[in-house]
DNA sequence: GGAAAGGATGTTATGTTATAACATCATCAA
DNA sequence: TTGATGATGTTATAACATAACATCCTTTCC
């Protein structure tokens, strides 16, 4: 992400918990800053190797409060399969996502399928599942590595 | 699980094992037949003082080990959003499945759903992603939990 | 302003999950 | 029997996550 899309971002996330209502201290700043900047997903404690810079002598669960309050508002996103965590481009609506993790470039990207979410709700209402929190990733290679592969 | 389901079972991964030429060792079939005999999922760490019953002084590599012989011949299943491990009943042919885990009773159930494998497929053909292992976890609560919460 | 309440953070310790590295043992084929 | 391969044993440690309690900051109310 780009420095200028970057101001975008935290802006948005700024405005949004004044709206809610919740303080985006600087702790979660930094966090949500950290994990915005990076185009890969972070670990807990690759988040606070890197705050060590800011802040002095960070421990664990300064980390691991902040997520918890950016998870709660939807401002990142967790990736089980990974252990690691990535920011949300497009927190302003709840939404629930999907992840491609490619294992080659390490490269995630987000979406937001429609058909996908469909067809989840439709097995819940089979099975009269209610679902709080749907979990979502597919492990596998991105377009641009699958074809370095065949070229290469 | 009652016991002549789990007899059953155990024979069918035995024949899966003679026919792939792979070898179902005493260990491997201990950690597989603590899975089946479990009506929730658990942990490597759970599986590992099981064991202790039987062998004398196992350690945490013995239990990896075989899980991840039983995760690559399909007879388990890893849930990544619980850090556990389930047997699954259907292993014959290769599948990918999706679970249902209920937060109140920590029952898991397996399914396996075309229409959510469709639309995954559909996603991966539209993006170029190609998926090796897809996780498909809904986290919430089951029919009978929600329907006592209703009455509760 | 000062006190009380609640939320956020600091700090220390520890619990939980997972793997690295190397030694030993078992099985099977040549 | 020997060599190759795969499985297991063993020790140590890495990586991920939280409990528990102290302290501090902010807001509100008097």
């Amino acid at each position: 992400m780009n420095k200028k899309k970057l101001t975008e971002v935290l802006c948005g996330a700024e405005q949004l918990c004044r709206k809610r209502g919740v303080r985006l201290t600087a702790r979660r700043r930094t966090v949500f800053e950290l994990l915005c900047a990076s185009d890969k997903p972070l670990s807990a404690y690759k988040i606070l190797d890197r705050m060590r810079v800011a802040a002095r002598n960070p421990a664990p669960p300064t980390v691991y409060r902040a997520l918890d309050f950016l998870l709660e508002q939807g401002l990142v996103h967790k990736l089980e399969s990974l252990h690691a965590f990535v920011g949300c481009t497009h927190p302003e609506h709840p939404h629930s996502s999907q992840f491609l993790i490619c294992g080659d470039c390490g490269e995630v990207s987000e979406m937001e399928n429609e058909a996908i979410l469909q067809s989840l709700q439709t097995a819940e209402r089979a099975t009269g599942f209610k679902t709080r929190h749907p979990v979502v990733e597919l492990l596998g290679t991105c377009a641009q590595c699958a074809e370095k592969h065949q070229s290469g």
